[in-house]
DNA sequence: CATCAAAATATTGTTAACAATCTTTGTCAA
DNA sequence: TTGACAAAGATTGTTAACAATATTTTGATG
């Protein structure tokens, strides 16, 4: 019950307001990032409305919201589809993540507080621990939250809701594009970007940085855009 | 009748969809880019339905969409507001601006479209006629739309939109916090810019670069964040 | 059996009425 | 005059019914 409560607090913190629309956008959004969610799934109203007892007007916006997040595709009279990026829509992921987050990585490396050093030695450990019990969703969604928690590192808003957005498509795209096996992430490059940033080794970090993201859009291949199906109310249920 | 149909289908290629609402929020992002729309501005449902002529449910969902950029505060049960950015957003813009810039310059001087280094030659122009004619609204405009054409100029859609909300925000904090005399554009600065990015020079490039951000930063004074009061109607009349 | 067309159904888009909240106005007393 | 309070008005939030569009089903025909 404490537990609970506290954890609300952080979250209405975190989001200003913590309106029905908002506990849908994000449910969704971390459907995404666990790969539950794939591409070209269709969210429609009724559904939405009976998973999460809300009316259609917040349904509605919080596909709008998600629709300008570019994590939805919302088709005029035809309704409301999990985005399904193409190969020119990856390529510019891949490029704006390497025009961002070097810099990051390197502003971090001049200067990062312990508070925030912690978390991420801290996620790292989970990273580890998700990774021995095989826990492949909660691997995907820690893998992608990390580079998140970067950018939350530098405390500054804007710089994290634009990595969000990348991290988020980024998983829409690997679950397109990278081939089943080598889904396993790139087991302790995180932690090789951390050991420089905490070392303060600016340059390091960003040659860690690019190499990693080399490393992840390298495991995709361009051909094969695989379609899927699933279902929603056991998806989205309980979802984290 | 011709001229319009193809104009129509023109914007209709470049926006996806003409709706409604992309019109309103258009109107609103380019009267903010010009600073005909002060920070803390009311946009009251009922005036923007009246000059807009649009219903209600699409005044309210142009209103999310501009809020989800930053652009607009909506609060709960007391309306929507033109946001105005306090000192450490202000901080945090400029901050994700000097992440971004530099590495976009950088990439645009390894390899830039001719069409695309015309398009820029063409607008710096238009800057030195708005500046000859002393066209203050419209020089303010520009001066910040040469940014997203940089970022156009990437081909990057992802990259052009985030530079599009960065600009955007921009445009609020030098209403709020520059000062009306040194609100004269930095001059050539924009220029010496592509002049590098023509002749390859990255290293040069990125240092005019943080140099002009630098600059435009050192001209604002934290300290005064004077309000503003203006008619709504004639604002958004018939805005460019 | 396949193909097509039209009706039936389901889904999304829009509007208008109602409810809830905030803001203003006016009154009264200190 | 000023402050508190209450009523009136204005504005935003929500809901439900209706309209428009898509999708599926059905049945007829070749």
């Amino acid at each position: 019950m404490d537990k609970k409560s506290t954890a609300e607090k952080l979250s209405r913190a975190a989001t200003v307001t913590d309106s029905i629309e908002t506990v849908i956008v994000e449910r969704i959004y971390n459907a995404v990032m666990e790969q539950r969610l794939a591409p070209n799934t269709k969210l429609s109203e009724s559904s939405l409305c009976r998973t999460f007892g809300a009316g259609r007007m917040h349904v509605r916006r919080a596909l709008l919201l998600l629709s300008s997040q570019g994590i939805v595709d919302l088709q005029s009279n035809r309704g409301a589809y999990i985005a399904c990026p193409d190969i020119k829509e990856a390529d510019d992921v891949f490029a704006a993540r390497m025009m961002i987050e070097p810099s990051l990585v390197r502003q971090l490396s001049s200067g990062i507080s312990h508070e925030n050093m912690r978390i991420l030695e801290d996620h790292i450990a989970l990273e580890d621990a998700a990774r021995e019990r095989q826990a492949r969703t909660e691997m995907i969604r820690l893998s992608g939250e990390y580079h998140t928690k970067l950018a939350q590192a530098s405390e500054n808003r804007l710089v994290t809701k634009m990595m969000r957005e990348l991290v988020t498509r980024t998983s829409l795209i690997v679950g397109l594009f990278g081939s089943p096996n080598n889904s396993s992430c790139p087991d302790d490059e995180h932690s090789q970007i951390l050991q420089a940033i905490k070392s303060g080794n600016a340059d390091e970090a960003e040659k860690r940085v690019i190499h990693h993201l080399t490393h992840i859009q390298s495991g995709l291949d361009m051909q094969t855009a695989q379609p899927h199906e699933d279902d929603l109310a056991t998806i989205l249920g309980d979802a984290r």
